[in-house]
DNA sequence: CGCTCCTCCGTAAGCGTTTACGGAACTATA
DNA sequence: TATAGTTCCGTAAACGCTTACGGAGGAGCG
């Protein structure tokens, strides 16, 4: 005898009473209560989590399901530890946990997440690195599991979403760099189908059009997520007949890589070529001349997933209004050194 | 009726031959076995998680407790996604799930993990980030759950770990240092409790000791895993009577730093400063002139622990020799141009 | 033919919780 | 005092799966 028939019998009630005292319900004397309380804390009970799952039909977990591609990923950790916590501080608020189930390189991702989904290991799912068609979307939404995306994706409709604003970023840089004179802007693309190539890419195409450039698709440079992308598209870039005069990166790190190769032909950045990166991580933060990019809350994106989660489990509907919730996290200009002035 | 019920209906057979067939377990014809596996396939079943866990005592899942302080571990986690690839290369081959648990910087490590275990929602534990005394050791002891820490910790006792050779990368840094003529080497130390900490200065003092050079406590700094950290020890180690020639870096990003506060001063690494670091990742490995620093397979090390852990579960004995198992990553020389003759 | 042994399957009792239901004791009301 | 209404608690049936047990049927043997 274990669990709560033991605790139960330690203090000569029922295992009703004792569950109904931990879980704090009526039907239960504040004396009692506060005695199951007591003996709860003191013999270190705590219900097992299989029982009380396969009893209630929840499991009080959210998954957050990321990929673990050495190649790419390994740096855009860095982004998810941030937006974990942010997750995180909302959801213990409600008594969930967050599991990060990490899919590794081998396994194919659809399958990863269709047998946690179907032995229900968790309540609700988040997904991570979105694909421009993404079948796992397809497959929460047709077996009715909550789910948020951290990206957007143009397979299925209608559901919670949370992503950067590109748009927004590509416009504001494309903006400040024509004002600043550049008519050549190339522009960095991530490798891989993921989603938001496409939503950069378009944004970009846009922007040009609104300012009446020339679309150039030798400027658009595919790369993966290092420090060696950036150092050799800068000869590829001088290689062209027209140079363009300024990059956009998809891939902020990809500027350490420009800069040494810069330095090493004797020109300076923000004068021979001007950046303009994504996003503000630390090692970027630190290039001597400053770099032009965004500032984001990784943890107010975590906030807004959990908060969009929230906002589908029916056990906790009321505390965040239901409803399927779309929302880009706004990118602020942290303006740098990196970028000046075209020269011709 | 959902569930196994289901699917044992539309066989017309009974929902004990069906678990015995889709566990593929004796008293069952293949006939029936095969058309059993069939049926699940095609209806997409799979095992309710709670009530196997429920009835077998068992969750076949193991946890990966790690920590989210922005400050420090937000850029170790470049480590850890390495190691996770690696845990989930062995632990997937023997029907095991990886679930990792990401403590909240709000919230105490102890507690944290402690109502896991209670709750029995994993089968074993690898922890992170050991403190030099964590309490966390003991208490997986005393609960008697399998466990393996990556990292060492002075509590508890003859528990399996796996770690960095800290010890081999110091001795080999000074050797190598003295050889070149340096008398005077410093070294940075982790902020916080971690346990490599201490170790990485036991080592120091000892590869001192064994050259007979003294040591001076105004060599050491402590500091936090960042570039900044770096870039401001340059003008410490300088402001001291005697300043060091070389320095060893338990961060290698600090190298980063130094770089470029060595470039402000016109002083040029390897020549006016020899810098060791740690790990070469990617961002380090970038660095021109290329830092000297030591190499080691993230994924092994993860393959290591899930190992040690498989030799920890009843479940899965005979796989691998039953019994604590201990063993430090050697970490690889890779020789770059960052250290040199010293300069008196 | 009778016996034993083996193969295969159904039955049902768990696993540790939660929770609907009913009932005992007590209070308030008429 | 009889009745209705509360408050509190025990009982037992789920939840979906695993697994010990037993039994029916067929094969093999003397």
């Amino acid at each position: 005898m274990r669990g709560i028939a033991q605790l139960a019998k330690e203090l000569g009630i029922s295992t009703g009473t004792v569950s109904r005292a931990l879980n704090g319900k009526r039907d239960v004397s504040d004396e009692t209560k506060r005695k199951v309380m007591e003996a709860a804390a003191r013999l270190g009970y705590a219900p097992n989590q299989a029982a009380r799952a396969l009893a209630q039909g929840t499991t009080r977990s959210i998954g957050f399901m990321i990929e673990l591609d050495p190649e790419t990923a390994a740096s855009s950790d860095y982004f998810f530890m941030g937006v974990f916590d942010g997750v995180q501080s909302v959801l213990t608020r409600h008594g969930l946990d967050l599991l990060v189930l990490p899919c590794p390189t081998t396994q194919d991702r659809y399958h990863y997440l269709e047998r946690f989904v179907a032995r229900g290991v968790v309540d609700g799912i988040i997904l991570a690195s979105t694909q421009r068609v993404d079948q796992r979307v397809d497959l929460l939404q047709s077996v009715g599991v909550p789910f948020v995306t951290l990206g957007r994706s143009t397979s299925g409709q209608g559901y919670s979403w949370i992503d950067l604003d590109f748009e927004g970023v590509v416009n504001t840089s494309i903006d400040r760099l024509v004002a600043l004179g550049h008519r050549r802007i190339a522009l960095t693309l991530p490798f891989g189908e993921v989603n938001f190539g496409a939503v950069f890419e378009a944004a970009y195409r846009s922007a040009l059009l609104r300012h009446g450039l020339e679309f150039d698709p030798r400027l658009m440079f595919v790369t993966r997520r290092s420090e060696q992308a950036g150092y050799r598209i800068v000869d590829e870039m001088i290689a062209l007949e027209a140079a363009p005069t300024a990059v956009l990166l998809i891939y902020e790190v990809a500027a350490i890589g420009i800069y040494r190769r810069l330095a090493e032909l004797g020109l300076t950045p923000g004068r021979d070529l001007s950046i303009v990166g994504l996003r503000d991580e630390p090692t970027v933060r630190f290039l001597e001349p400053s770099v032009t990019c965004f500032s984001v809350s990784l943890r107010d994106i975590g906030v807004a997933i959990a908060e969009a989660m929230l906002a589908q489990l029916p056990a906790h509907a009321g505390a965040y209004p239901p409803g399927i919730v779309q929302k880009l996290a706004h990118l602020e200009l942290r303006a740098g050194e990196s970028d000046g002035p075209a020269r011709s």
